[in-house]
DNA sequence: TATTCCGATAGTGAC
DNA sequence: GTCACTATCGGAATGAG
C-alpha cells in the first residue's frame, strides 16, 4: 500500500536493493533512449540498453565530499526511502515505465508522485555528484551545463506530453488551428500555438529529502492528487523551489538559510496564478486549484 | 449533554431565564448568607433567605456605561450564553447546589466548568457595575474595596474547602499534628499548618467571555478534568489572569493590550509547578500535572 | 476571552 | 519522501415562548 495508486509501473522500495548492486563502476559502452513520456505502444526498454556512466573527468572536483566518502554514503542510504532514487540510477532497465531517457550523464524519469500534471525527475548518474546537496554539486560549471543540457531536453518532452495532455482545450492552440483551415495565411503570420514549454519549471528544493541529486521538471499548475498537504505545495511555490537556472548560488543567497526555507514551507497557501490567500486552508486551496486547472488549461 | 457531568447541581441555561426577573431593582432587605463549600448535611437554601442589592450609592460611577445601558445590555445578554450568569445574581436561590454566599452586594458560586479543584466566582450583583470590563469596574475605589472584601472571604471559604480536600496527605500539617501529638510544645511552637490561602489566587481574565463581571477564586493547581485545551490553562497561568490586588491598572498596564494577550492564550505550554515547557502537548501536560497534583497536595 | 461538536490541519513514529 | 495514526486546531452553532 505504500506504492501510489495512480501510476501503473513498480518504483523502487527499501528492500529491493539487489546485493550484486553495489559497485556502480565500470562502464562498457555510452549510448542514450529515449521514449515518448506515455506511449501506448512503446516496448519495455531491453536490459542492455541501457550503460552506466564513467567515473566524471579528472578535473578537480568542486565537491566537498570525494568519491570514497560519496561511496561510504551510498552504502549508508542504500535500502533506505532516503536512497531509493538510486535504483533508476543503477538499474533504469528495471523500470521501464518510469524512465524517460537514459544517458551516460543521467536518468530521466517520472516522479513517483507527481505534485502536478507533469512532474519528472533528472538524476544524475555520476557518484561523484550524486550524493552533494544541489548547492554545492551545481558549484561545477561542467555538471551544472551538463546537467542544464539535459534538463533542456527533459523540459522539451515535458512540454511534449503536456501539450498531448491538454492540448484539445488550448484557445490559442484553437486559434492556429482555425487560421490554418483557412488558408492563405503566410506561416510566419499564423497565430503562435501555445507555448507549452513557459509552463514546464526546472530547479531544485532547497532542501531535498531524497539522497541523490534530482532536478524537479514540472508543470506549474500543482493540480495533483498526490500535492496532500502544505509542505508539498510550498516547496514548489515559494523560493523554497530553486530554478535551475538560478545556480550557482552566490555564497550569501538567502536560499541558502535553513530558516528562510523552513519559513518558505509554513506561508500560508498563495494560489500561484491568482495570488488568492488561503492561509492554512489546505482543502480551499485545493478546490480553487480545480477552478484554475481548467482555466489554465484553456488558455 | 451540555452541562458538567462532574456536578450535581443544576446551571443556568439560556431558556431557564423567566419573564419575570427582569427587573433586578427595589430591594427589601438586606441580608447575608454563607453555606459550606460542600457540606453534606446542608439543606438547599431557603427561597427567602436571599434578597436583592440595593442600587449602588448615587455617588458618579466611574463606568462609560450609564445604568441604562447596563440595564439594555442587561436585557440583549439575557437568555445567550454570555449572559448565564445573571441568573445566580437575580435568582440564587435557584441554585442551592451552586451558591455558597449571598451578599446584598455579591453572590459567590462554584464555577460549573472547573479549571482546577477549587474554582469559585464572585459575582457583584450592582446593575451599573455587573456589565462592565472588570479594568473599568474597578477603576472605582468603593467598587474594588467591596470586591476586596468579598473576595477575601470568598478565598477564605476556598482555602478552607482545599484543606478539606487535600488535608490529610499534607506533610506539614503531618508534622503539625505530630507536634501536637507529643504535647508539650508551647502552641505559639507548633509547626505552622498548611498554608492554603496561599495556594488560592484571585483574579480575573483580561478579556472575560461571560458578560457578567465576575472575580476567579481558584486553587493554583490546574488539577481539573474540564481544564481541555491551552486556552483554558494558559488564561490562568499567564498574565492573562490579573490578579485581583493588581487593580486599579494604570493606563499604559501592558495587559489591557489585545495583542499582548492573544499572544498570552497562544504562548506553548508550561507547568505552572516546575516550568517544564510542553509547546503544544496538551496531553502531554495534563499527564505531568498528573504528577505535579500529587506531589503539590503532599507538600 | 463560555461549551460542544466536528472536520481540517499538524505532528509523530515507522524495527 | 510516504503512510497511518493521533493530537491539536479551528470554525459554527448555541435560541425559537
Ligand atoms: N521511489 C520513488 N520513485 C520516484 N520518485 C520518488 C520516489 N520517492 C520519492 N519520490 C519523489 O522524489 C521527490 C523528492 O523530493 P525532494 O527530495 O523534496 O526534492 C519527490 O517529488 C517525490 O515525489
Ligand atoms: N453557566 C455557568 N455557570 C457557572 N459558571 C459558568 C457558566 N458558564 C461558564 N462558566 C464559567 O465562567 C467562567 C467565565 O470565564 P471568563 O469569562 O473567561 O472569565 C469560566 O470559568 C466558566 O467555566
Ligand atoms: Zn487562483
Ligand atoms: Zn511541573
Amino acid at each position: 500500500m505504500t506504492e501510489p495508486v495512480d501510476d501503473e509501473g513498480k518504483i523502487p522500495r527499501p528492500e529491493s536493493a539487489s546485493p550484486g548492486s553495489r559497485h556502480p563502476t565500470a562502464p562498457e559502452a555510452e549510448k542514450t533512449t529515449t521514449q515518448a513520456v506515455t506511449s501506448p505502444t512503446s516496448a519495455p526498454a531491453k536490459r542492455n540498453a541501457f550503460t552506466e556512466l564513467m567515473a566524471p573527468k579528472p578535473k578537480a572536483p568542486i565537491s566537498q565530499a570525494p568519491q570514497s566518502m560519496a561511496s561510504k554514503a551510498s552504502q549508508i542510504v542504500r535500502g533506505v526511502w532516503r536512497g531509493a532514487l538510486i535504483e533508476y540510477i543503477e538499474h533504469p532497465e528495471r523500470f521501464p515505465d518510469k524512465v524517460l531517457r537514459v544517458t551516460p550523464n543521467t536518468v530521466l524519469i517520472k516522479d513517483a508522485f507527481p505534485k502536478a500534471t507533469i512532474h519528472l525527475l533528472l538524476l544524475p548518474r555520476s557518484p561523484a555528484h550524486y550524493l552533494l546537496h544541489p548547492h554545492s554539486a551545481f558549484a561545477d560549471p561542467a555538471f551544472l551545463a551538463m546537467m542544464r543540457e539535459e534538463a533542456a531536453v527533459g523540459a522539451q518532452l515535458a512540454a511534449a506530453e503536456l501539450a498531448r495532455k491538454l492540448g484539445p482545450s488550448s484557445a490559442s492552440n484553437r486559434a492556429r488551428d482555425e487560421a490554418m483551415g483557412k488558408g492563405g495565411v503566410p506561416f510566419d503570420e499564423l497565430p503562435a500555438g501555445r507555448d507549452y514549454a513557459a509552463e514546464i519549471r526546472v530547479g531544485t528544493h532547497a532542501h531535498p529529502s531524497m539522497a541523490h541529486l534530482h532536478v524537479h521538471i514540472i508543470s506549474r499548475d500543482m493540480h495533483s492528487e498526490r500535492a496532500r498537504h502544505k509542505k508539498h505545495y510550498n516547496s514548489f511555490v515559494t523560493p523554497f523551489f530553486v530554478p535551475l537556472a538560478d545556480y550557482p548560488l552566490v555564497e550569501d543567497d538567502v536560499r541558502r538559510e535553513t530558516g528562510f526555507q523552513n519559513g518558505n514551507l509554513k506561508k500560508e497557501l498563495v494560489c500561484w496564478r491568482c495570488g488568492q490567500n488561503f492561509g492554512a486552508r489546505f482543502a480551499e486551496l485545493k478546490k480553487h486549484l480545480e477552478v484554475e486547472f481548467e482555466a489554465w488549461r484553456a488558455e
